[in-house]
DNA sequence: CAAGGTGCTTGAGGTTGTCAACCTTTACGG
DNA sequence: CCGTAAAGGTTGACAACCTCAAGCACCTTG
């Protein structure tokens, strides 16, 4: 029974990420990319290979919808499929160097706080990222 | 120029929030609503009439996709249109008793807080909201 | 070797996103 | 007044993404 402090907590917790989606959206239109294309990149980091499974799994969607998403990559050269050794059913997606390039770039500017996080004092924002920090050693293992 | 504490408290934020994502979808889906469809239902307040723009502006997207969205709550009985009376272009979209009802249901269920702010102790959880509600008065009229 | 499971792709169908064009109605300048 | 511009809403074309169900190729196991 979570308090009426984490309802409310999580109310303006929903506002403030909702009221920022339109710079988000901006940022990868900006780059070329798409919301979830910008979201595989980042999930594929440079020089380790991941399958199609482990990024679904990691981007909470269904298997066949990456396959789109990694066409699409794929087709800007900012990623590649390999086959994988051990299973010719897997492949393996790696980013090229452009794809590293540009992940870096996404990175830099939509990890960028928005105006209602960034103007918090000193220490609100250390308050802020220490209580989030707890917040998330209680995610259990997916199910 | 925002703190590094800023920058990885907007971290664990995208995080926590893009992990919850599926939660929500779920319980949108359950209740036979798109994710936009709910977000249109709570921009709805009831007894109060709303314009296609502005809830257009209200869910920071554009007008003619609000058309469509509106058109399948009303098909779904859910809300309906009426024309304004001062001026004719204007149609005012007004929630049906049924969309009431499932608003009330969507506030409900999608206002829980997910795992990780609901497990937060009761300090963290009223720290949290307090330093978001001082966050959110950062907010500009949005030029 | 046959049967079943796994990894990925394909397909159909629906919702949302952008953008441009359109229609009606209102507002404004002469 | 009248003509032109602007505003509110809709429509259409097109791309992206979502779900779900099949399908194919390839393991794995009995």
């Amino acid at each position: 029974m979570p308090t009426s402090a984490a309802h409310e907590a999580w109310a303006l917790f929903w506002r403030i990420f909702t009221a920022d989606k339109p710079r988000r959206l901006a940022v990868m239109a900006e780059l070329g990319l798409s919301f979830q294309q910008a979201m595989a990149l980042m999930h594929l980091e440079p020089g380790e290979p991941m399958t199609m499974s482990a990024l679904a799994a990691g981007m909470h969607c269904d298997n066949s919808n990456v396959t789109g998403i990694v066409d699409r990559l794929e087709a800007a050269d900012l990623a590649r499929r390999h086959p994988a050794e051990h299973d010719r059913r897997v492949k393996t997606i790696v980013l090229t160097e452009k794809g590293e390039a540009l992940r870096g770039e996404v990175q830099r500017r939509a990890g960028q706080p928005p105006r209602e996080i960034a103007a918090l004092s000193p220490q609100d924002a250390a308050a802020l990222r220490d209580i989030l920090a707890r917040a998330v050693e209680h995610e259990y293992p997916t199910t």
